[in-house]
RNA sequence: GGCCCCGUCGUCUAGUGGCCUAGGACUCUGGCUUCUCAAGCCAGCUACGAGGGUUCGAAUCCCUUCGGGGCUGCCA
């Protein structure tokens, strides 16, 4: 194979943003990014947006988003600006048109005045004999006067390119040699009868044209390879100066189908709503398809760029795992600084309305923190955790309800009060000396029996934080009331 | 239908002819710990799709077969 070592590493991004950015166009770019910078490359974001009818500027600007939230740094592209641009497809229609003129000139492509329906018609028939469907070629030698004739007929051609005989073959990465019969591939359209360009047309010129050395893309791709080295060759670039082509894996929902809303969330934008961290969510991804090799699996960003290599990445597709994702988020938060865990922290807890962002309560936030940072995988789940501290009352889910209207339990609230009253130094471990001598010791009751129903009294649960800080936390007066409240 | 890609525990994977009576992680189950829930620790369940070769020896190489997926567009 052709060696692109002395060149510099030039990979790009190029996802087509007809919706938010899903899970696999973010493994996509995670490997991108990681391979650029594990070369000491570039990375080049292009939007390839020649189909506006789907691709919308609000998409666009999301998914600019969802990278710089995921901290996947482009080197070339939208806001960032760089030699090769414009970076956006919609912006270089002029440059299509050329290329496609020199095509039309040069005899590698022709112009086809087939209809759509003529097109669905012939291929119908095609199936019907089972012979391969594809274009036939009708239109690939008109003579002046049959082109004469659909003018008149007020026909206007689109632009298709001519395969000639043959095979094309290239070094898949992952792969290896893939080998594609022509007859299998058909002549493509490159420019439709308005100008506007299709992918394969836009794909091939802006990947020679921007200096691309490899494309690591998805593997729904492979198949349109050969149009796309088609394309190289009417351009007239040298073999050795190809792109080479590494195929990634599919990243799927559960059910071995293709990823969807159907199987599992798809749009980063929702996991990020959940409170996945993006170290978290990158860490993930780079194990779906990519292992380091060793049984290492918590990667930071730092190790993924060092290890990265396309030689490490499997053929075979994965499967999407929202529980290993859940795991390693738990572990990734439970890495956190508390300030780090504070500042990720204070936007749910804005959001959800359990704080208004005051300097005190941004304390009571902080130090509230490590008691329930191994307590969480999600970073929503501040919001429930931490919301007894900031309500007036507590609301208790009908079990809890029930359960703490029952005599042993009011027996234990009252005794509490009674201990807890006379305590004057409110921190966790004396109230904790003080209940566990008054329930434990004096009452005999078993600590599940003892401390539930104050834990309720307080939290308005039977699931929350360490009781003895969270009292800490919430303060003398304040538990004591939430106490006093629970007595019928 | 045709072409192309893929096939190790439920899932992600390690494994490139002997180190594999197949390792790790997530999940699940049981236990320990324990103020609930977590976290942590320990233990356990479960895999080379099948069939033929090649070889002293195969998860690893070859063939066939079965299964899954992609493409087969004036989508990308």
């Amino acid at each position: 194979m052709v060696n692109n070592s002395a060149k510099e590493v030039r990979v790009r991004f190029a996802p087509s943003p007809t919706g938010d950015l899903h899970v696999g166009n973010i493994r996509t770019a995670l490997f991108d990014w990681a391979y650029a910078r594990h070369t000491g490359g570039k990375l080049i974001f292009r939007i390839e947006d020649t189909d506006r009818e789907r691709v919308t500027d609000e998409y666009i600007a999301r998914a600019i988003e969802t990278l710089r939230w995921l901290g996947l740094q482009w080197d070339e592209g939208p806001e960032v600006g760089g030699q090769y641009g414009p970076y956006l497809q919609s912006q270089r229609l002029d440059i299509y048109t050329q290329w496609a003129q020199t095509f039309l000139k040069n005899g590698d492509a022709y112009n086809c005045y087939c209809s759509t329906e003529e097109l669905e018609a012939r291929r119908e028939k095609q199936r019907e004999l089972n012979q391969a469907p594809g274009y036939d070629g009708k239109c690939r030698s008109l003579s002046a006067a049959e082109i004469a004739e659909f003018e008149a007929q007020g026909r206007k051609p689109v632009i298709r390119m001519r395969m000639p005989d043959g095979e094309t073959r290239f070094n898949d990465l992952i792969r290896g040699e893939v080998v594609f019969e022509h007859k299998y591939v058909p002549d493509f359209v490159l420019m439709r009868a308005d100008g506007s360009p299709l992918y394969t047309l836009a794909v091939a010129v802006d990947d020679v044209l921007m200096k691309i050395t490899h494309v690591l893309r998805g593997e729904d791709l492979l198949s349109s390879t050969p149009r796309q080295i088609r394309v190289y060759q009417a351009m007239n670039v040298k073999p050795e100066d190809y792109p080479l082509f590494a195929h990634l894996p599919f990243v799927m929902g559960q059910d071995n189908a293709k990823l969807s809303k159907r199987n599992g969330e798809v749009s980063i934008a929702w996991y990020r709503e959940q409170g996945f961290l993006p170290e978290a969510i990158c860490n993930y991804l780079a194990l779906l398809g990519w292992s380091p090799g060793d049984d290492r699996e918590n990667i930071s960003m730092q190790e993924l760029v060092e290890l990265f290599t396309v030689e490490r990445v499997n053929s075979s597709p994965a499967r999407f795992d929202m529980k290993k994702l859940e795991a390693i988020n738990g572990d990734k938060i439970r890495a956190l600084t508390i300030e780090d865990f504070l500042s990720r922290a204070l936007p749910f807890l804005l959001k959800d309305g359990v704080i208004t962002g005051t300097e005190n309560e941004i304390e009571v936030v902080k130090s509230a923190l490590p008691i329930i940072q191994e307590r969480i995988a999600r970073m929503n789940e501040v919001t429930a955790m931490l919301k007894f501290l900031f309500v007036d009352q507590v609301e208790f889910e009908a079990e809890s309800a029930q359960k703490i209207s029952e005599e042993p339990s009011q027996h234990v609230i009252a005794k509490a009060l009674e201990v807890l009253a006379g305590l004057n130094e409110w921190k966790h471990d004396q109230i904790e000396a003080k209940l566990r001598a008054a329930l434990l010791d004096e009452l005999g009751l078993k600590p599940r029996v003892a401390f539930g129903p104050v834990r309720i009294a307080v939290t308005g649960s039977h699931i929350s934080p360490p009781l003895f800080e969270s009292m800490e936390l919430l303060g003398k007066d304040r538990s004591i009331a939430r106490l006093k409240a629970a007595v019928r």
